[in-house]
DNA sequence: GATTGATGTGTTATGTTATTACGTGACAGA
DNA sequence: TCTGTCACGTAATAACATAACACATCAATC
């Protein structure tokens, strides 16, 4: 697990987007997937934030770039980004965020704060995962797995208290 | 963790679902919610299944038995049952499924085979799970967790190997 | 007994998320 | 050149979900 999921933390982010494009890149190039001008900027649009953005979200994005505008342009540059480890969705909002750790095969665990709406990603350590433990146990086998938890993150946890100490 | 998550095992489905509303009525009187004649319907529909059913599919049984035929009519009952603890939502199916706990206060996680459809509901240690591991090391405090794995349940892994032996 | 408020059910309409189906251009290999 | 595959575009529709309003019931109060 990792102790310190990004997300929630202040970091320079102009820097984050244009170095996960680069990686992404790389990766695609040795990987012989082909990261295209919508893919790139649909990964691009989800770097911008460190929030889910639902589909029709990014998809009035891409249209305001000059890409399609029906669903489907959305939906398949989105695909792509997360079968191919470049983006998750969170299945709670029905929404897509950009990989904090791509690269890396892992089951991303996410923290949702549902009062600023950031959404942290953390790194599990799947061999000690409670689904794990209970799939050994049934001898069911797990192709994916969705660890998702709503909240309150510090940062709006320390304003509410600012706000409203008890 | 409960070892024996049900789900993938026989058992005596009529009375399953039998007992689940006698309880589910004892548990609504104690606590003065009202469980009403959708609602009590709508609970015996989730039961009849192991599987998760969609609100529409909720919602076409509970119009041929009478009640109203409008979506609200659905995500009502669904809403109360799920508030209450007698239903739980699977995020990942955008679906709902009886819970196989009710009463207890408990993070459930749910094993979601993609052949056969059945889901399984598993009882989790809260205090040991993974996200409360994560959420104590960064601050985050989490009102509500995601846990759900998709996969091949047992029954289906042996009929797989059975067919295509390798 | 009438009034009021809370709760539950029903309806219409609409909003949001996701997919199916079909057509086209680019490009690699036979 | 032909063919298969992949990516992208569009139209249409399916699937999931909620807002807003009307009406009924029932308990508490006047």
């Amino acid at each position: 697990m990792d102790p310190n999921p990004i997300g929630f933390q202040k970091h320079d982010h102009s820097h984050c987007v244009a170095d996960a494009v680069a990686e992404a890149d790389r990766t695609c190039q040795k990987a012989g997937l082909q990261l295209t001008p919508v893919r790139k900027r649909a990964l691009e649009i989800l770097l911008e934030e460190h929030r889910a953005l639902g589909a029709y979200d990014v998809l009035a994005r891409l249209a305001e770039d000059g890409f399609g505008s029906q669903p489907p342009v959305a939906y398949r540059a989105l695909d792509f980004l997360t079968k191919n480890g470049f983006a998750h969705k969170i299945e709670r909002l029905n929404a897509f965020i950009a990989c904090a750790h791509p690269g890396d095969i892992h089951t991303p665990a996410f923290l949702i704060c549902t009062t600023c709406e950031a959404v942290a990603e953390a790194e599990t350590d799947p061999s000690h995962s409670l689904l794990n433990q209970i799939a050994d146990t049934t001898g069911f086998r797990i192709s994916r797995a969705v660890l998702e938890a709503e909240g309150t993150c510090p940062n709006c946890l320390a304003n509410d208290q600012a706000k409203d100490p008890k």
